[in-house]
DNA sequence: ACCAATTCCGAGTAAATTACTTTACTTTCA
DNA sequence: TGAAAGTAAAGTAATTTACTCGGAATTGGT
C-alpha cells in the first residue's frame, strides 16, 4: 500500500512550486536541488503534471516552472491521480475499469475496495497546496516558541 | 497506490474461511478453486496468516485451515497489514520507522502523508469479516427481488 | 501398516515495475 | 550567438512481484 517516488516527489516540487508562487518562473535545477530529487526525474514528472494542466512552462534562459492556478486550487489529489494514475487499491475499482468482474460471488470483496477508495480520494482532495502552505506555517510559529 | 494480490488474494481467501466458520477445517485446494488463486501460491499466503494467529491450521488427511477467531473479532485492517507490511503511503510514516527524515524543511508533505495513512487505518479497521458476510447477505437479499 | 490427503518449508525464477540515466534536441534571454 | 533553460524518447540496472517447484512432515481412513 505504497505511494511510487512518482507522487511523493511529485508533491513535493510542486509544493516548492506553491512556496514561489508569484515569484515568475522557477527552474528545475533549483527544485532539484532543495528537494534532493535527480534533476532529469523531475523533468519526467513535470512534463505529465504540465500536460495535465497544473503547472506551466517558460522555455529558454530565465525560464522554468509556475503554478497554472492559485495553490487553493490545486488539491493533492489531483496531483497523485496525475502521476501514479487513477487511485484504487485493487484495479476492478478503478474509475476507469468499467466492466465487472466475472467472479460476481467472491465480489463482495470489491464492496471493501470500493469503501478505501472513496475515504482515500475525500482525504487527498480535502487537501490544497494552500493548505499545506498554512500548516507549515503554523509548525513554524510552533518551532519558533522553542527557541523563546 | 496499489494493493499487491497478497493483500487482495488474502482478504478473498480469508473471507472464504469465514463463509465456512463452523464447518471444521477447509483445505486450500477448495480455496484456490473456488476465489481462482494459485493453490501453492495461497499456501505461501496462509503460512504467514497462521504465523500472524489470524487463522490456525489442522495436518494430515481431512485437515485444513479454519479462523482463530470469531469473523466479527478479525478486521479487513489486520489481513492487510500481516501481508502487505504496516499500511504507510511513503515509507517516512510507516509505523515502525522511528526516525525523522532529514529534510525537515520539505516534511510537509510528511503531514499530508501521515493524515492518509490514518484515513486508511480508520476505515479498514473499521471492517470485520462479519460485516462482510452481512454485507453479502444484503446484496443477495436484493438479487432475489430482481427475479420475484 | 500403509496410502492418500493434506499442511509445511525453503529455494528458485520469469516478468513486470520502478527509478532512474542518457542522448539529442528546441527555445529564448542577454 | 551562446548559455540557460525546457522537451522528448529511449535505454537500463535494481528491485519487487507473483508465482513455481521439490520434497518433507503429519494424520485419518482402510
Amino acid at each position: 500500500m505504497r505511494l511510487s517516488t512518482r507522487g511523493h516527489y511529485g508533491l513535493k516540487a510542486i509544493y516548492d512550486l506553491a512556496l514561489h508562487y508569484g515569484e515568475g518562473p522557477v527552474p528545475i535545477s533549483e527544485i532539484a536541488r532543495r528537494q534532493m530529487i535527480s534533476e532529469p526525474y523531475l523533468e519526467q514528472l513535470f512534463s505529465v503534471l504540465r500536460k495535465a494542466g497544473l503547472i506551466k512552462s517558460v522555455r529558454g534562459a530565465q525560464g522554468g516552472y509556475l503554478l497554472n492556478r492559485l495553490p487553493e486550487e490545486i488539491t493533492v489529489g489531483e496531483i497523485v491521480r496525475v502521476l501514479e494514475g487513477p487511485i484504487a487499491p485493487v484495479e476492478c475499482v478503478s474509475e476507469n475499469v468499467k466492466e465487472a468482474c466475472d467472479q460476481a460471488d467472491a465480489c463482495i470483496s470489491r464492496v471493501v475496495w470500493a469503501k478505501v477508495r472513496d475515504a482515500l480520494n475525500k482525504v487527498l482532495d480535502s487537501i490544497t497546496l494552500k493548505d499545506m502552505i498554512e500548516e507549515a506555517k503554523k509548525n513554524q510559529n510552533q518551532n519558533l516558541m522553542y527557541y523563546i
